[in-house]
DNA sequence: TGCATAGTGGGGACTTGTGGGGAGTCGAAG
DNA sequence: CTTCGACTCCCCACAAGTCCCCACTATGCA
């Protein structure tokens, strides 16, 4: 179970660290994924097996397509976690979630996943679901 | 498990390089397959095995014609994976696919095979699966 | 104050993707 | 049976990019 909030930077060759506490379960390596709301979001094997073991099963009842099943798994990559506990965010993924080299993003844990966000996008996120949480 | 999406080139010559991280599974060879929707199907032995073994069984349990189940094998190619990790695609798989040599392809893992498709025929494939996703 | 851990920054060797040369192989024509 | 040509396969070459590794700093903890 992945909670918090982190401040990164993405370094000028792209990499970001993991914050410490969530390293052991993703260690040696995780799969990222083009995610929700423009964010990209970090698995460990076992839950994106899961995931595509369901999406199998799902696409063999007729549930969902093969072109669907198919983009699900070309939208995700296998990364290795170096020794430093940083990860590469590829050049398709950044263009994805308009992270660019060298500046702030977010690195925050939401429940079964890490996603990783762009700073400013993920300020209005934040701010509308204070907001909700607020009034309700 | 394959996951991911690659651009490469057909060369001259009409081989592929295959994403170095899949090849380990491949070599020394893999094999080639009519694949669904127009795609080349890139299966490793152990894959390839498993599911001839249970199109054998399922022929034996006449849920299969004996020339389906012919037609699967005849269909498909072993093919060495050269010391750059490149395999060749004969001229039967490339007109299957409409893959010229020296286009654009994609090379993308689907879960349990890696698929082989010519760049704007995957372009519509992606597109759909997208707006799938998207609207679930 | 000393030590361990976390996050950041690069240098440089190595890998990766691509192109092509040339020997070997096969089939068809003479 | 020989010769020719097409094609295949194995090897070498090379530039761009990757990634492994070392180093430095800040921060917390005993």
């Amino acid at each position: 179970m992945f909670v918090g909030r982190h401040e990164r930077q993405l370094d000028p060759k792209g990499r970001v660290a993991l914050p410490s506490t969530y390293r052991p379960k993703f260690e040696p390596s995780c799969f990222l994924a083009f995610g929700n709301d423009g964010c990209i979001d970090v698995f460990t094997r076992d839950e994106f097996e899961d995931m595509a073991n369901e999406a199998t099963d799902k696409m063999k009842r007729g549930e969902l397509s093969r072109d669907a099943w198919r983009t699900l798994a070309h939208n995700t990559i296998e990364v290795p976690v170096d020794a430093q506990g940083r990860i590469n965010v590829d050049r398709d993924l950044r263009d994805f979630a308009t992270l660019e080299t060298g500046a702030k993003v977010i690195v925050a844990g939401s429940y079964d996943r890490v996603e990783i966000w762009n700073a400013e996008n993920y300020a209005r996120v934040r701010a509308r679901g204070a907001a909700e949480l607020k009034g309700a």
